[in-house]
DNA sequence: CGCAGCATTGATGCGCCTCAAGTAGAGTGG
DNA sequence: CCACTCTACTTGAGGCGCATCAATGCTGCG
């Protein structure tokens, strides 16, 4: 049950029912966390990995004056910091953003596990970079797209990742994220995000609020924010992923 | 040989010599490429992953209109598309951009090493996480610096990674990029780089040429560019890094 | 009720982009 | 040896997008 949404859809690498009890075997603990509460610390040393159940979790890295740039937002399946066990060490803080629940596992586990099913290890690995791909698809967001565009960009891969994980139908979901959470994300102010979400909004894109987001035409915010979930690698013959999220080409 | 650079002076994983031996045994080609190539398109299957000899290779993802966005930017001894192993498909493609030489290595010998070896596929995965670490300083950098902050952080970057390869000496290493190339790497106009390029010369911080680039003081630009080597997981007590990159704190 | 956090709006300014020339250096051919 | 060309670099003028500063409104909650 914990691990039910963990490389759910994923292209070639979904777990098989053996897998995900060896997995769920692993577990020792099951924290619930309080929202905007800090999970990790950069640079300590870590012995167990986190895998999110439920909420939302943030990594973020920030600047002398204390400002944040989130570098991944993390949503139910997901193996948070697995990139802890072989670092040892992160380079980043690791945070909730809502109210959350999460599976533990220790390393030693995890070398368990790849000794006894080799094949399980390297569906670890690819988890580990899809998540490089997403920093990959962020870099394309910060760099070559204006503030609407970030916007779009990243409400269309959130749309994608929680269509994966059954919390979005596609056109609506549930979020959580206020205004400067979106700012963090995007590398704006939250000033400028709020008139870029009045414009979404004013144009039929998109409707942001805290607690529900909705999006009329997938495609046509999609076009805006120039979205491919090629990245996501996720398998479009188990899902029906296509027919809501796809730019046309 | 081809190996040599290959994780060298990362904390706690270098490789022995047995692990070289049997790394190097896996290479079943040795190419030699132009400039400005591309060497991998995005979507297509591979068999193989490439480590980087010689010259500077890119990742790049372009958008609608042709702009690039550099991902990331290799120097030798790194695997470049490591990467390719477990998701067999990549989401952006691969260029040089000087000339290069670099050693293929099948996916298949990659299977046999993990296989023989858990400790060396323990430390593969552990390359491909670096390269995730260095995403995220990206993100860093697009999302909260100013363009000077940018261009200073990827020097400071590149500077601490040619020590690592024995190709700077912390205060100059020859480089082969333009001012357009830094321009796609930092999210800028060429145009503008080529201003910010201007004050960190009268600032004494940079001389940035195509044919070298040189570092008067590091930590002075490390400062400036808000860098923090720390992601990049070099063991220092193997190395005088610290004693020409490190920013004070 | 009153406070705290989030959202909204306006005014102003700067950083970087865009458009437009013009220069410098390296390689090529007559 | 010098025109020719191509690419990289350089400089200027003007404008836009987003940041910054400063209020004000809204909502939930102790």
């Amino acid at each position: 049950m914990f691990t039910d949404r963990f490389l759910r859809y994923k292209r070639g690498v979904s777990l098989s029912l053996e897998e995900r009890a060896r997995l769920e075997a692993s577990i020792t603990e099951v924290q619930t966390l309080d929202p905007r509460k800090i999970v990790i610390r950069a640079g300590r040393e870590l012995d167990h990995s986190t895998l999110l159940v439920e909420g939302i979790l943030s990594r973020y890295i920030d600047d002398r004056k204390g400002l944040r740039q989130l570098v991944a937002v993390h949503v139910p399946g997901d193996f948070v910091d697995l990139h802890a066990y072989p670092l040892k060490v992160l380079d980043h803080d690791v945070a909730t953003m809502t109210a959350a629940t999460v599976a533990i596992i220790p390393h030693a586990e995890l070398d368990a596990i790849i000794a006894e099913r080799p094949q399980l290890g390297r569906k670890l690995w690819f988890s580990t970079l899809i998540d490089a791909a997403i920093h990959r698809a962020w870099l394309f967001r910060l760099g070559r797209l204006d503030a609407m565009g970030r916007v779009a960009h990243f409400l269309c891969e959130t749309n994608a990742r929680l269509i994966s994980a059954d919390l979005s139908d596609g056109h609506r979901f549930a979020l959580g994220l206020t205004q400067t959470d979106l700012a963090e994300i995007c590398g704006l102010t939250n000033i400028h995000v709020n008139r870029v979400l009045r414009q979404l909004r004013e144009e039929g894109l998109c409707v942001f609020r805290s607690s529900l987001v909705e999006i009329p035409d997938p495609k046509r915010l999609a076009v805006r924010g120039q979205f491919d979930p090629a990245y996501l690698y996720i398998d479009e013959t188990q899902t029906h992923f296509h027919e809501s999220t796809k730019a046309p080409s």
